[in-house]
DNA sequence: CTGTTAGCGCGTTCAG
DNA sequence: CTGAACGCGCTAACAG
């Protein structure tokens, strides 16, 4: 393949010269400059991404870490960082950590390590001890879209209120059998994302004086929403309103009162957190948390971090909307 | 940080014995390579992909590259190779690329050439020549999950039967007025994966003597899907069957025929292609692609190709089977 | 502004 | 089986 020095050699100038042509750092005349270019053009020449990351220690790239990628929010967010990558250049390894451990610890102590990457974005992760220390390690630029992290410059939705938000919405209709569907009180980290939501959920209830009325650990999907929804629903008891933690658990909740059949919002209403595309097709009425803009914001600030920028070691606040497309509305009894 | 050095200073041995140690080429006594891998270890000591790439001509890294990150399909397929890829231990270097011509150029010109990758998988994209010359100019394996093409080892499934298929089964159930929404006959590449349901649609159509009952192209989105459907049914003379060319769309269809008051699969059938898994919910029939296998599948098929094994420059069959859920039934009238 | 020179960190001959 | 030395392709520092 066509190297640094046939285009040298085309252009007559020294390798230097096209390097610092290509690169831009370092003057060259325009004259000269248009002819490496257009030597580099004619050649179809491109840098080396090995050779200029060995020398220069930058690999314009930049590794993501996700639990999953097959699922909307995380596809969303991915979608994002790519867009706001490319546009400036910069290549993107992507790692998808299961929760088999051996697995994990190979794609943090191996893979993540080779620098491979000059920054690193982790998606809504859970990080042990371990895991967050390999990734200080690194020395590169983190980027956490998480529940705010100690050691880490975190992108966080304030779940604490969204958690309150979404109570409160139905607290207002009227609601005063509220349910929860979502994080599991014993498994779930404190801090993480779904504690946060359920936290917000008890503490605006305990606010206003009135106990939950049923809480139901759920996985996240469809699926997991529907039981949980199901186990809820189907008793005497039934509360009137469920927030569920993740719009698509909240669709799983939707399509189980109608089995039950139970009419939303008339029977029960129902809000989700996301903004899941699909919401709109269900009536869902949630706290949209723009999952798209979370991706490019998260690859702004890394970027900006390569840059030279100090980034704050604080945390980014990201925004969050109330967005009632139907599913809520005053109980009936 | 560490390198390699320190890690032959700490075994006590130069580094082409830890070099060869740890990378398993060349022969070490087992005695020699339990210090050096003790000392590696000891140390966190990890391989630096740059200069490892340089000296190898091998980055341990596939670019995979798809048009859309945040559509089911390409996010399941995507996770279907991530997980044979880091089982291998490849890194995945990921590319999405717009309709956006610049962008586009940028990414096979300019990205896909950096050397950073050592085989490319293309998931349903459809290539203009110049990009299919530019990729087969990276001489590297390609691994391409599309319709057939003649420069490339593909991996595809016989979209041509499954329209034929999906149409077949609407027939069998006694329809006689069928529609199809998907391609758009003008715009679509002949052999792109919509034009060749689009056929089988027709040809099936045609071996029974029957002619279409309206074809609406739409975008493979729930919206577009829903938008077509209710062009579609909204006539007097609407078809009793429709076969949408992704479950997205048949989705689409399936809510839209809700709107107009009409019942699935008693007033219209409707089938679509994926093995979504929201079809479950929607008691959608569909044709199920496989679409994680298909990604896992196509990730073998490259890192087979990078152990020597000269692959067919053939084309592999993907598998593909009718799963019905009850939203296609005969036709009442 | 431009060329020369010395590495970047590893893998690999080739002797020993 | 092991070590010394060279080179992968490019960039940074230094002269000029």
């Amino acid at each position: 393949m066509t190297g640094i020095d046939d285009v040298a050699r085309a252009a007559g100038v020294s390798t230097a010269t096209v390097s610092r042509a290509l690169s831009g750092r370092g003057s060259v005349s325009n004259a000269t400059r248009e002819r490496v270019l257009a030597a580099a053009a004619r050649l179809g020449y491109v840098v080396s991404a090995a050779a200029s990351a060995l020398a220069t220690g930058r690999a314009r790239a930049v590794g993501v870490v996700v639990p999953f990628l097959d699922r909307w929010f995380f596809s969303t967010v991915l979608a994002g960082i790519s867009d706001a990558l490319v546009r400036r250049g910069y290549d993107i390894t992507l790692y998808s950590v299961s929760a088999d451990p051996t697995e994990r610890r190979r794609v943090f102590d191996d893979h993540l390590r080779r620098r491979r990457i000059d920054a690193v974005i982790t998606v809504a992760l859970e990080l042990d001890a371990e895991e967050s220390a390999s990734l200080r390690g690194l020395d590169v630029p983190i980027v956490a879209i998480a529940g705010p992290h100690p050691l880490l410059t975190t992108l966080t939705v304030d779940d604490l209120a969204v958690g309150r938000l979404a109570t409160a919405h139905l607290l207002e209709l009227g609601h005063r059998r509220l349910a929860h569907i979502g994080a599991d009180a014993v498994a779930a980290a404190a801090s993480s994302v779904p504690a946060l939501r359920r936290r917000g959920f008890e503490e605006r209830l305990a606010d206003a004086g009135i106990e939950a009325h049923g809480v139901e650990p759920a996985d996240f999907t469809i699926d997991g929403g529907s039981r949980a929804a199901t186990r809820l629903l189907s008793t005497d008891d039934a509360p009137t309103a469920v927030f569920a933690a993740s719009d698509e658990m909240a669709i799983g909740a939707i399509l189980a009162a109608r089995e039950l059949g139970l009419h939303v919002p008339h029977d029960v209403s129902i809000i989700g957190v996301d903004g899941h595309e699909l919401g709109r097709w269900f009536g869902l009425t949630s706290i949209d948390q723009f999952a798209r803009g979370q991706g490019e914001r998260a690859a702004e600030v890394v970027l900006d971090a390569l840059d030279g920028a100090r980034p704050a070691r604080g945390l980014g606040t990201l925004p969050f909307e109330l967005v009632d497309r139907g599913s809520t509305a005053p109980p009936r009894r």
